[in-house]
DNA sequence: AACCGCAGTTCCATTTTATGGAACGACTCG
DNA sequence: CGAGTCGTTCCATAAAATGGAACTGCGGTT
């Protein structure tokens, strides 16, 4: 095993709920011997992959790690072109908005956008979600084929289900979910790729069930289609299917 | 030279104007034989750390990177209480906010706040910035002390007018910019510590120039103080200075 | 104080990996 | 086709990582 895969290991340590990690920590979550676990923090923290919090023993990811979710970001000229529909639809509707990456069974936010309401929902970037539970992680699964998502799901007891929501999703060029993952919380989601890379990800607005009836959904989703439409065109992503409403 | 060492120098690579990398671009940054390169990045993106973009040879972060920047706000308590007070700043006045924290000669952006107005200031996460010449990097600077200051700009051509700078940034307890790092953009600035840690960060809100007048600073100013104060009351940041306007 | 347990580091012989020069395969362009 | 660029693979050598054990430093107990 490689030094580069334990030292991955170590960082997809902080994803969940962890803040912080200390050798002893590494050497439970992680099964190391602690000499090893030792010597791995610290080549870590001198090639700033970690830096100790305060004079602490305890671990957090370091300087070099803050800037790269940032080029991420900028590698990928959908991302850039989604974030700004978003953006706008965030500032003009007042509600957080989103944009996600689907990565297998799971969907992660790349990019938020804080709503202006004082009734709004707070993103949490960087938080991973399964992608049949919710609405952006189904926009995304609705552009895979039947097939794809049988292989996907496979022995998952949600598959039959899924792929009837699926459906809906292919049908209406929308996705859309009421107090799901979120009690009170309400989520639109459109999905959108660039054929070039193959990459896909997913414009998504979230909002208070209580604050927006019907009519304003619609405006919001048409807001997102119209966005979503354009970089569609301009990208030449021919599987995408505009929103009908 | 350890492959860890090698593979953050990689990840460094795409820090300012960078957005991916190939085999060669790395043989070209880093001066390594191609087949080290080569190798280094197959090991990287075995562990997550890169992903191609598409079918092609081009490298971006990986998405276990996307998590990381998340884990780091995640893990200070300073960050989150600093957020809160910008976010909250940034929406009430429309202009963009920063938490901002120090490495050495340089900030970078931790955390932003896209603010709402028609014409505001885009944020740009990620960028460093030379600390002395920016609010935010001043504010930050202010609260070492004048040998330690010193030290760290021996040499440096700027070093008299930074002194000055940062005395009256010691005493007026904000930093200002008008038109500084870019041409019609001010900012005010705001440093806070928690002394548990030992990390600095600042609280930032960049605005047009053309569109605040001084009374309309003064209460972005007394906005931003008012937060700090009572970050640096809750965490007992002893040398914070209540900013005088 | 002396003792203990715990977290972290260092030591060292052994095993595993990384290294880099060169050869090789894939592709593009004139 | 032939030259050029780019990336991968091969191989002997050099440089690491490994893990058990010994060691250090720091509270908290008798």
């Amino acid at each position: 095993m490689s030094v580069l895969q334990n030292a991955a290991d170590v960082l997809r340590c902080f994803g969940n709920d962890c803040p912080d990690l200390t050798v002893s920590d590494v050497v439970r979550l992680l099964g190391m011997p602690k000499a090893n676990a030792s010597r791995l923090l610290k080549a870590m923290r001198e090639a700033n992959m970690l830096e100790t919090i305060g004079d602490s023993h305890r671990h957090r990811p370091g300087r070099l790690m803050l800037d790269l979710a940032a080029a991420y970001r900028r590698s990928s000229m959908l991302i850039g072109r989604a974030s700004e529909v978003v953006a706008e639809a965030s500032s003009s509707f007042g509600h957080t908005g989103y944009i996600s990456v689907r990565d297998g069974k799971e969907v992660t936010a790349v990019a938020d956008f804080q709503g202006t309401n004082a009734l709004r929902v707070v993103s949490n970037i960087g938080r991973r979600l399964p992608a049949h539970l919710s609405a952006t992680g189904r926009s995304l699964l609705a552009r895979l084929g039947e097939d794809e998502v049988h292989a996907l799901y496979a022995g998952h007891g949600a598959l039959a289900d899924l792929t009837d929501q699926l459906s809906k999703v292919r049908h209406q060029g929308f996705a859309y979910s009421s107090q799901e993952a979120t009690p009170g919380v309400d989520a639109i989601a459109i999905a959108v790729a660039d054929p070039r890379t193959d990459e896909a990800v997913s414009l998504c607005i979230v909002y208070p069930h209580a604050l927006v009836d019907d009519k304003g959904r619609d405006e919001m989703i048409a807001a997102l289609a119209r966005g979503a439409a354009r970089i569609a065109e301009d990208l030449g992503d021919s599987a995408f299917v505009a929103p009908r409403i």
